[in-house]
DNA sequence: GTCCAATAGTGATGCAGATCACACACGCCC
DNA sequence: GGGCGTGTGTGATCTGCATCACTATTGGAC
């Protein structure tokens, strides 16, 4: 098989491949076979759109490989990242269902592998088997909660600062260690951080600064390094 | 049959009261049987609380009658109100589909009915009824969109004129005239209405004024008239 | 009617963060 | 090497809104 973009193209990555609670893990036999005749494969370079804003929904993508960017604009331009996607993720799913247009713009960050799953056929599988309208049900109601946590940072958090803990403590989750320090690679620009937290790239830039001053955090390269979360937590007040 | 708080009661309120869209609406005999098997139907005074941000998911309920603010709050007592739901609406139904707390405070906010349906009995439902699966999925996603246009309205939308403009014109699609104008009955405090664009009480008040200075709005007693809604429009950039 | 609590209006003040305006660091291509 | 684009650091300034501190109004209980 080809790698075109530097990747190694996963033959099938659709069934199981990172998530227990992957929305099309485990499903029974049939309902797996037909997920295998509806979707396609495909690999995307950086800077690839799976879908724009307002695009009428053609399907959903399910993520192996990559990160994707999702964002929404105002008319005259300001950008927000709602959510860095990456594998596992169901992306358009609530477009899809709810027949509205895309809702936000996905980008891929870097070049990465996805299936794609057309409207209608999803659609028919939906109706047609009961477990996988209940795994669609339950995605959404994910989804919903990411919606919802995002919209607490915005509306509760006062300041920039507590923005931006909640932002590294959310980043430190997973490599969290047992003394409360984490490492993260850090792939994203300060103009990114900027339109996740809701401020501007230069009050990015002084946050930065601010919290290595603080002892709060370092940066060995591209590497974050969080020394500990119980600090950053201080300063999160919602 | 007694009508406490001054409510008339409806007897059956379940069966497509309000919205062609609703959850419960034109399924099959047997499921809409089902449903009235596990629902009950309780009236409410204002000021109830049908559950609080954190408890554990008890069930859904659909309202009949009233109005119920929803609201969530940081640890230091800031509150936000992401939605003012009425008859049709279906409340609680992320936590129970995700068996997470509720993430919200449901508080009616005058007195009401509504239906109760029972976790346990809702999930079973799902599972043996594709319809309802579905239709659940598709209030989830709804509820998603109005999650996400949340988020922009906090994100993208720069001062709090321009949020006090979109709530006003949320408010106003339902009764809006061909000529763009609407009445509407305020219900709200300053204090909520601050609640819900997320600012402070004094600017709320500071805002009514300056917009009716620019004969954006006038207030006849409770009733809020807005004169044109393409005024309103060109102030909301987002 | 009186009283009280809740709601609303408004001025004075201060400050966080947006904005503007640079200089600097770095990778990359020719 | 030089040049260029993208990303970053940081100062100076300006302003919108939160905050504080009141007074005014409204409406319901009695």
């Amino acid at each position: 098989m080809r790698a075109p973009y530097g990747l190694t193209i996963l033959d099938n990555c659709l069934t199981c491949p990172v998530r227990s609670e992957h929305l099309f893990c485990n499903l029974s036999p049939q309902a797996g076979q037909r997920l295998n005749e509806i979707k396609s494969t495909a690999v995307y370079p950086k800077g690839a759109m799976l879908f724009i804003e307002g695009q009428q929904p053609r399907g959903v993508f399910v993520l192996c490989t990559g990160k994707v960017k999702l964002s929404t604009s105002s008319r005259e331009g300001k950008t927000i990242i709602t959510k860095i996607s990456d594998s596992g993720d169901v992306l358009g799913l609530n477009a899809v269902v709810s027949n509205r247009p895309y809702e936000v713009t996905a980008e891929m960050m870097e070049p990465g592998q996805g299936n794609f799953i057309p409207r209608a056929s999803l659609m028919h599988m939906l109706k047609d088997h009961p477990e996988v309208a209940v795994r669609i049900a339950q995605q959404l109601s994910r989804n919903y909660f990411t919606a919802y946590e995002e919209i607490r940072t915005l509306g509760l958090a006062a300041s920039p600062s507590e923005k931006f803990a909640k932002l590294l403590l959310s980043w430190s989750t997973k490599t969290a260690q047992s003394d409360g320090s984490a490492q993260v690679k850090l792939t994203l620009t300060h103009e990114e951080v900027a339109e996740i937290i809701g401020t501007t790239r230069e009050t990015v830039s002084r946050l930065f600064s601010e919290f290595k001053k603080k002892q709060l955090m370092q940066l060995k390269g591209a590497t974050l390094v969080i020394r500990s979360r119980m600090a950053l937590e201080k300063i999160v007040q919602s």
